[in-house]
DNA sequence: TGCTAGATGATACACAGTCTCAGGTGGATC
DNA sequence: GATCCACCTGAGACTGTGTATCATCTAGCA
């Protein structure tokens, strides 16, 4: 849950243009708790009786994605999803049940890396980790349960 | 470069029949140095005149992968490849343009991943680290070429 | 109130990956 | 070696995600 406006004004200050579907996709994307994928923006909107194009969802979670207002993450299974988010560097632990999401922080991660790069001999540019589990919620959930 | 021996076995091993197809893109995979993506596998076999039906190649992919002489990773821009490797737990730095990629032990970051988890409630039962970048040949190779 | 670069949606397209199903074959058994 | 059947195969249809194209529209500015 995220406020509308602060992704709206993400886009605005980066020198994209207000529009309304623009608006229409920042609206859901920010009532959404956990991670969620292009297709089920696109199918809320629907729901909801907005009609945006698919092509604009994809365009405007590339815009937000560029403007570091939601992430990119890559699903177990082969998949991909987004979660809104802060523009800091960090990770997600993501509940492979429910969806919801909490964001870690680089920190020892990051000098972690800076010796496997030594190590190695590689120059690093990019790394991603992603961390699948239960959340506390869906691990005191009885087990069939959804 | 892997043997191609050692795959076949680990398919024979877990009770996989040892089929003319099966045999062939093991032979392709273990002479692959880095990564690579179902469709260069089955782009490869035709190319020498091998014929492999395209969903016998993501099959054996799989059945490569649950036994674990290759593992799946994702792509940075959305795709998804396979890399030859050993099966205790690991993770990969890859050249972001050749290819070639290196394995790093688990070691430290499954203590922070072990943090992680006591930090946000999480059970975490699944993380991908991956690393991308240069390798030292690439890094020393002038800017343009390839 | 125009004007125009940028945005939109329809549609076509490219591609990965899965499914189905009729026919083929490894390998165990005799 | 011949028999047999569970497992495997290839062809091709199908699904789903994401991109490209293009005629039309519009936000934001003067
Ligand atoms: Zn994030
Ligand atoms: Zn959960
Ligand atoms: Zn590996
Ligand atoms: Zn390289």
């Amino acid at each position: 849950m995220t406020d509308p406006l602060a992704l709206v004004n993400a886009l605005d200050d980066a020198g994209y243009r207000l529009t309304a579907p623009r608006r229409s996709v920042a609206e859901i994307v920010a009532g959404r708790a956990g991670h969620f994928t292009a297709a089920e923006i696109a199918a809320e909107a629907r729901a909801r009786g907005i009609h945006v194009g698919r092509a604009t969802v994809f365009r405007t979670l590339d815009a937000l994605e560029r403007v570091e207002a939601v992430e990119r993450i890559d699903i177990p299974g082969g998949g991909h999803a987004y979660v809104a988010c802060e523009p800091a560097h960090h990770h997600h632990v993501v509940c492979s049940r429910c969806g919801r999401s909490v964001e870690v922080e680089d920190g020892r991660l990051a000098a972690l890396v800076r010796s496997i790069g030594r190590r190695t001999g590689y120059r690093i540019d990019e790394h991603r980790l992603e961390l699948y589990g239960l959340c506390t919620a869906c691990q005191a959930a009885p087990e069939g349960s959804r």
